[in-house]
DNA sequence: ATCAAGTATAAACTATACTTAATACTTGTT
DNA sequence: AACAAGTATTAAGTATAGTTTATACTTGAT
């Protein structure tokens, strides 16, 4: 599919996906049999890679880490091992924000009681 | 205190207090006795006001999210039911945060499945 | 009295993640 | 053939969240 299509089903604007390709987070693939353009094909795997992206990004993590991630993840000179290291530390990483988020909302769920004794 | 043991008691670096300052997170106050300088003096309340800060800062609201809530927290003109409302709907965009946190996870045990089965 | 260290303010600079604009070529429709 | 709409590339602009630099005044220790 072409870039617009790729937007279409993604959500993600043309812009942004060229920014994206552009930092390395995936490549689209000139058709070599055609010569008169040089427009770029966006298989379905790429849709699947941007689902991925979007889910990272929400939960907060940097394109860079999001990179390295891909990176790893799709790398076949990386072992088994390492792969699934990489992977593991991101779970821990993941684990780590939700344990921040609890405490934040525990905060939060204190200050709807000093609210209603009037104590702020 | 002043700045340099806010800093020290926050981990906070003193340009970024500053910065928050400036921002209206929260404000210190002039000695109006001493009029030889204009140090500004923080107390007790804005070390705690900085640990929420910093808590909501990791569980990713921006500055500005961060002051609304601030705002309407401390604000003396709000209707105890409008800010019990305010922190209501922010309690609910951490519970929403977690969900996506916890789906971001799932992806990734598949992917240590997939890993060691060979698929990527 | 002096001088390093602390405080304040303003302005410039940086990084991240985009968006907008400018230009040029290609395609599809009429 | 013409022309709007799509694609690509490059460069500049924007917003957020700071950091760094420059300048100037104040304090505290010697």
């Amino acid at each position: 599919m072409l870039i617009n299509e790729l937007s279409k089903r993604t959500g993600v604007s043309i812009p942004t996906l060229r920014y994206y390709e552009n930092y390395g987070l995936f490549q689209g693939l000139k058709d070599e049999k055609v010569k008169t353009n040089n427009y770029k094909d966006y298989d379905e795997s790429i849709v699947e890679k941007m689902e991925m992206i979007k889910g990272a990004k929400e939960a907060g993590f940097t394109l860079s880490e999001i990179k390295k991630l891909l990176d790893s993840w799709y790398n076949k000179r990386l072992s088994v091992d390492k792969k699934v290291e990489i992977v593991h530390d991101k779970i821990k990483e993941i684990d780590g924000k939700i344990r921040q988020l609890k405490a934040v909302k525990k905060i939060l769920l204190v200050c709807i009681d000093d609210i209603e004794q009037g104590d702020c």
